[in-house]
RNA sequence: GGUUUCGUGGCCGAGUGGCUAGGCAGCGGUCUGCAAAACCGUGUACAGCGGUUCGACUCCGCUCGAAACCUCCA
């Protein structure tokens, strides 16, 4: 099948077609969690929106190397003044060591990762295993003329940098601006301009997470991490790179000139960034009172929530918008959002039970099935656009449930195509798994089965009483009970 | 104040210079002992005001509103 992939790259704010560097192999990099609190909703969306660019990609036959970083290495926190970095505040709060901190944080990550069906990226580095290879970046940097040590600490000159490159070229900032919106600080900044950024900051004495370096002790700063990891795993030059739009300013735009200045060149072709989610419409913030981990929602332990979410309602929720909307969350769109799964998943079922039509089969490649294969991938090579994905498949949906209905004819090569279609699409790229409770089915399917029969044949005597209480008893164990044509059936909620 | 994304029917959310996205909810019908599910039908939606055009929700400008980042800091 040809598949002509177009990407939306936020450096030139159009969709390019992408072209990998080396085929087969393809590169990606994203910005992955600072590990010092437990994983939100926040986490959920870049992780899912580029879980779907590495499946696609996958599927379309590259190799691909994904690369998520870990940083446990903790930056300021921004609403203290102090100058501490997360994971050591935390660190202290709850009596660790800062690793302790980052490695209970990571792990957790991962967990609710593994549950809304992530895959694993091929390697999660971490900030502190790469020490050698920052230092050494800085002081590549230095030694190209891009950067300035001052006691102790080494800040990148943009100023110099924007003489021959274009600082701002990714986020669309103008130095000038960037310098002129600046007050003049009080005596204690080191750095010569505002817009400049530490590449290494002195320790202070009460500063736990400490590395020895050519500029004494001190921890790296935070766009460096990725520079180094990224240029080490993916190369020099590699194909994309991703994170949520909050990074595009500074961090991003620090990575590109911090790689321009120790390459020589940029490092990354296409850019990608997912957008922001909202909750009621307003901005997930601790401040707000709206902040909600993914713990809360699969448990619905949130006063805000007005029931629990499933880990792949939520999945399929962040999936129904495209990756470069804002989203907006609320109970009355989680739960569309999760009756439409079931209907989904249900018509899935239902297309396992349906008998083939003598029709003659249409030839390959014509018919209303391929048409809708063919739109699934339209909508994926068009900037991986999920929601027109999820579109088509509904439509596969109302075709099944017409045929099981008696009211269209499916052919075998038809039945096989729209299970290729979900198989692919639903499970494969959209990384959607069924979420049956429980690992007894034998057991429960028997019991049913037995169940169902009794009150199969209360219903001959038209006992309704009878066949009514199991159901309404049925019901209350969440068993819903569906009375077809061709006998009833069931299913856990 | 600046940069960037947006503003679509009751809710969520695609998309397009002229041709029904889709889901959820609602309404009417079919089916059913009842129910559920399913199927069929059903909505003069594109923030406001100008402009370009034969024609704009889609392009341009302004206004209003929302979000992210910056304006103090790494």
């Amino acid at each position: 099948m040809e598949n002509q992939l177009f990407i939306h790259n936020t450096l030139t704010r159009t969709k390019e077609i992408f072209e990998a560097i080396n085929p087969p192999f393809a590169g990606m990099y994203v910005c992955g969690p600072t590990v010092y609190g437990d994983p939100h909703l926040g986490h959920a969306r870049p992780a899912i929106t580029f879980d779907l660019v590495f499946r696609y990609l996958l599927h379309l036959g590259y190799k691909v190397r994904y690369v998520r970083n870990i940083t446990d290495v903790g930056h300021l926190v921004a609403d203290l003044d102090e100058g501490e970095d997360k994971i050591a505040v935390k660190a202290r709060v709850e009596q660790l060591e800062p690793m302790e901190v980052a490695q209970y944080y990571a792990d957790r990550y991962f967990i609710y990762m593994d549950a809304l069906n992530v895959k694993r990226p091929s390697i999660e580095p971490r900030a502190s295993g790469h020490m050698i290879e920052q230092i050494l970046m800085v002081q590549k940097i230095l030694d190209e003329g891009y950067a300035y040590e001052v006691n102790g600490s080494v800040y990148f000159d943009v100023e110099k940098y924007s003489k021959s490159y274009n600082y701002g070229k990714l986020s669309g900032r103008i130095l000038e601006d960037l310098l002129a919106n600046t007050r003049t600080l009080e005596g204690q900044d080191e750095k010569h301009n505002a817009a400049d950024f530490a590449l290494w900051k002195k320790a202070q004495p009460e500063h736990i997470m400490r590395w020895p370096s050519p500029w004494g002790d001190g921890f790296p700063g935070w766009h460096l991490e990725c520079s180094a990891m990224s240029t080490k795993y993916l190369g020099d030059y590699f194909d994309i790179h991703g994170g949520g739009m909050d990074l595009l300013f500074p961090h991003h735009e620090s990575e590109i000139a911090q790689c321009q200045a120790a390459i020589g060149h940029e490092s990354v072709k296409y850019w990608l960034h997912n957008n922001m989610i909202t909750i009621n419409g307003q901005k997930m913030g601790k401040s707000l009172g709206n902040f909600i981990t993914l713990d809360q929602f699969f448990t619905g332990t949130h006063a805000s929530l007005q029931q629990a979410y499933s880990p792949m309602t939520i999945r399929f929720f962040i999936l129904q918008a495209h990756y470069r909307s804002t989203l907006d969350f609320s109970n009355e769109a989680l739960q569309a959002a999760d009756k439409g799964l079931k209907k989904l998943l249900a018509g899935y079922e239902t297309l396992g039970k349906l008998m083939p039509s003598p029709l003659a089969p249409l030839p390959e490649g014509e018919g209303r099935i391929a048409d809708l294969q063919r739109s699934c991938y339209d909508a994926m090579n068009d900037d991986f656009n999920s929601p027109m994905v999820i579109a088509s498949l509904f439509e596969g949906v109302r075709i099944i449930n017409s045929a099981a209905d008696k009211k269209e004819d499916l052919s075998s090569p038809e039945l096989t195509g729209l299970k290729t279609i979900f198989d692919t699409f639903l499970f494969e790229i959209l990384g959607i798994k069924e979420e049956k409770g429980g690992d007894n089915h034998e057991v429960v399917d028997g019991l049913m089965q037995l169940v169902l029969a009794i009150r199969q044949k209360s219903r001959e005597t038209k006992d309704w009483g009878t066949s009514d209480q199991i159901r309404d008893a049925l019901q209350k164990l969440k068993i819903t009970v569906k009375d077809g044509k061709d006998g009833s059936a069931w299913n856990i909620e």
